[in-house]
DNA sequence: GCGCATTTTCAACATTTCGTAACATACCCG
DNA sequence: CGGGTATGTTACGAAATGTTGAAAATGCGC
């Protein structure tokens, strides 16, 4: 199934090179030059992934990036922001906004293609209706309910939002800082072992269904959630 | 070391730009106007990379394409296509000759520089994303994680930053002082002999996939990651 | 304001990692 | 061949890091 990519560039060169290199790779681009085309083509088209330049005319990529997470519609749909280098790209601000990875220009079009794969294949086992799979483990964000095999798991809000998070960014750590940005939002302030905690009531969950292997640890760097061991 | 750049370009300004920009970023050009003319310096004198014109008197830059990718000898010298927007790019979409990327004319040479610098280091088993090979041995620094085949090696921080850097830094010799500089952070102060430890710990993770061959001794100088012994 | 569910903090506990030192082995050169 | 130096190997205690249970704090509906 083709993926519907959306090009946010005002730089036509750039916006063809992508396109053209996206055809190539199987899949179909959609251009839009500034904030507004962007927004109209997300609305009529629901592209499966955006590239955002971070400088746009207008409205800022970082912006834009904003509002679309606030919507809740949108934000499933996973950003990967275009920045010049030395743009100071504030990482954490990135991370506010629901960013989920960079490319610095000038980039070759092979690299943002496998980024492009990398983070798609990240947010997989999510079949557009927001039911995600991973080993024995169904969570359908749409019934806010999460399955292993036939068994129903309780979860409390945050357990839930959690493993939400980690099920559409697998196979990759985040460091517990992390962690609180992207699950927690980053305007509160809390101790980062606070962290360990809610893993360790997420993992007292999964054990009896044993998909507490699916969360691992990485020692001195943060948490993980993969298949593979 | 000096990386060869063939040049297939049949403009000689454009030729004679690109070839300025390629030694003052120390690499060594090779100009070549013609399919003939690059084939006979292909033959002789074995470029790292080529930069091939789509358009070409007599036979076209994807023709040529084609050929050296027939050739086994040199199939895996990666290729760069320079194309003119708009040059019916849509019809690469299925010939994919083993083009490794394409630059749209007009490019800016920094541009070019960049790409091609993205292009060698992927060939050098750094596709750009974080994802490092050599031999069987895959490193993934999005997951950080490392495999020997489908074997998942598990490493301390400290061994994981030591092969990490390898890995971004072979075929070169580095002292027990550079090392700790690189991968320990220059303000720790630490005995040189600790180098030899991790040294030591790493081989032994790397040991019983025979990986461990990557990681040599220079006597009397310091270590070095090499795929040839 | 009260009771309940949830979240956060805290601190004891368990495990891993690290640097050093001591000893073993390999290499070089006269 | 033998001494001297460089590197390999191992063991051990200290320090860093992760885990865990329970207590304290918070927030929310009634």
């Amino acid at each position: 199934m083709q993926k519907r990519i959306l090009i946010v560039e005002d730089e036509s060169s750039i916006r063809e090179m992508v396109a053209f290199a996206l055809r190539k790779a199987d899949m179909e681009p959609i251009p839009a030059e500034d904030a507004r085309a962007a927004q109209q083509a997300i609305a009529t088209r629901r592209p499966d992934l955006i590239l955002l330049d971070w400088m746009l005319p207008g409205m800022s990529g970082l912006e834009l990036a904003r509002r679309l997470s606030r919507d809740h519609l949108i934000r499933d749909i996973p950003i990967i922001m275009l920045t010049a280098r030395g743009e100071e790209m504030d990482r954490v601000n990135g991370l506010e906004a629901g960013v989920d990875d960079y490319v610095v220009k000038p980039f070759s079009t092979r690299e943002l293609i496998a980024r492009i794969k990398a983070v798609l294949r990240r947010s997989q086992g999510d079949d557009g209706n927001g039911m995600l799979e991973a080993g024995e483990l169904r969570l359908d964000s749409a019934a806010h309910r999460v399955q292993a095999g036939s068994e129903v798991l309780i979860l409390s809000p945050t357990e839930y939002r959690l493993l939400h998070f980690f099920m559409t960014h697998r196979d990759r750590v985040y460091s517990r800082a992390q962690l609180l940005d992207q699950v927690w939002g980053g305007s509160v302030y809390v101790d980062e072992r606070t962290v360990d905690v809610h893993i360790r009531r997420l993992r007292k969950v999964l054990e009896p269904t044993h998909m507490d292997r699916l969360i691992q640890t990485v020692r001195g760097t943060g948490y993980r959630f993969s298949e593979t061991p």
